[in-house]
DNA sequence: AATGGTAAAATTGTATACCAAACACCTTTC
DNA sequence: GAAAGGTGTTTGGTATACAATTTTACCATT
């Protein structure tokens, strides 16, 4: 119809027509990640599907969408839930995105451009910043679009997408985990070290440092636990 | 209505009240796999639904489930594709799930049981029979359980879901390569060596000969795609 | 003949209605 | 009084109907 030349165009223009399940989709995202719905809490479609003004239809498809990155436990005629990992399951998304993150340091050094290190340089510069004024939340953000650039880098757009799967399945306790400043200190001189075994180009440098990072953060995680748990039995 | 004290009963009888969707999903992973639905084949819902004998809902929902296995491609407001991944793209694929086998090798050397180490070497020896007389399919199938068997004895809930979506992804590119009677002494030499390492509990020597063996049939993949695409251009 | 536009057909996206299974509560029974 | 069983409400599963969008085909124009 209108292309011969103008591929590049349609990927600007993109008019982006959102479906309603895509929409839905990324609300119920937002609203789990931050916490407004809790892990455990079930989902009635009827009433959700009402509170966000759309039918059952479109609102099914985001659940299960949802289900699909783990985010949601879909059982058959059982009311959805928020996913609610137990520690065992998420020691095993940690070991998982430990090597899915080694790859990408990998394939980062082999492939990324001078622009794509810059930005992983910038971020980790802003990251440095906030690390000592900066709210939680930003510097959690930050610290995530770090590790995002190096696998963006990585020019692997299945691992990239498999990286956010894992990413939004680890959300809660990675950010747990983040605000604890007495960790800042630790992770910074990590990234740090990931960061120039990057501007080294040292591929088995890289791996190993982004390998390390993540399953430092798996056992910061375990012993956080740990003390929270301390109190409930 | 039937139940009380026959809840024994369902799961012995296995009525496994499945959805539609599920059952769906599953007969069009198989139609995709062994290419009755060719890669770029547009999927009518209309068409298809009548033809499966369901409704369009349930069968959105089962391409919907596709797509996020990477086997359909669906794009707003068009017609489902399958999936037809770029040579690149199966690289990417690779690449991935050579680090997934990875780690699957390292944990399994931590965590196997007995008895999940002798099925894996049970699978081996059934391989080693297969391979002089047997179908082609056959020892296919039989190649995916030796890797489905190492991922499973690595005790990785999260892992294994993965790992399983990229061998379904990977399904026709692998089965291609694995027809390929000149490779198969190779193939089995490489599988000898992995058997050798786990049953030797050595996660590195495991891990290494995972990686090799994947990688060495991602090279394969690509000479067999050269030699079919010389006569095409 | 090729291009551009327009209308009709086909297809997907969404909403609604209906059905059957599951859960909670209450009754009944021992 | 406790447990089994029945009953009603709630809920998810499926089908159908309607709206919005895209695709296709055709025609007019250059």
């Amino acid at each position: 119809m209108k292309k011969t030349g103008l591929a590049d165009l349609d990927d600007d223009l993109g008019v982006e027509r959102v479906s309603l399940a895509e929409i839905a989709a990324e609300r119920l995202r937002e609203l789990i990640l931050v916490g407004r719905l809790p892990p455990g809490q079930t989902l009635s479609e009827r009433e959700l599907s009402e509170r966000l003004r759309i039918s059952r239809t479109p609102l099914r498809e985001a659940i299960r969408k949802l289900a699909a990155e783990r985010l949601i436990d879909v059982l058959p005629n059982r009311r959805p839930q928020v996913a609610d990992p137990s520690p065992d399951y998420i020691d095993d998304l940690f070991d998982v995105q430990a090597v899915l993150e080694s790859l990408a340091g990998r394939l980062f050094v082999e492939r990324a451009s001078a622009e794509q290190l810059a930005e992983v340089t910038a971020i980790q510069t802003r990251l440095g910043q906030i690390a000592d004024s900066g709210d939680p939340l930003e510097f959690f953000r930050t610290d995530m679009q770090f590790h995002s650039a190096i696998v963006s880098g990585a020019g692997n757009s299945a691992l990239a997408d498999t990286h956010r799967q894992y990413n939004a399945a680890l959300f809660r306790a990675r950010f747990n985990s983040s605000r604890q400043t007495r960790w800042r200190d630790v992770v910074m001189a990590e990234h740090k070290e990931i960061l120039e075994a990057l501007c080294a180009r040292d591929a088995e440098r890289s791996a190993a440092a982004l390998t390390w990072h993540l399953l430092k953060a798996k056992a910061n995680q375990e012993i956080l636990r740990r003390e929270t748990e301390q109190p409930a039995p």
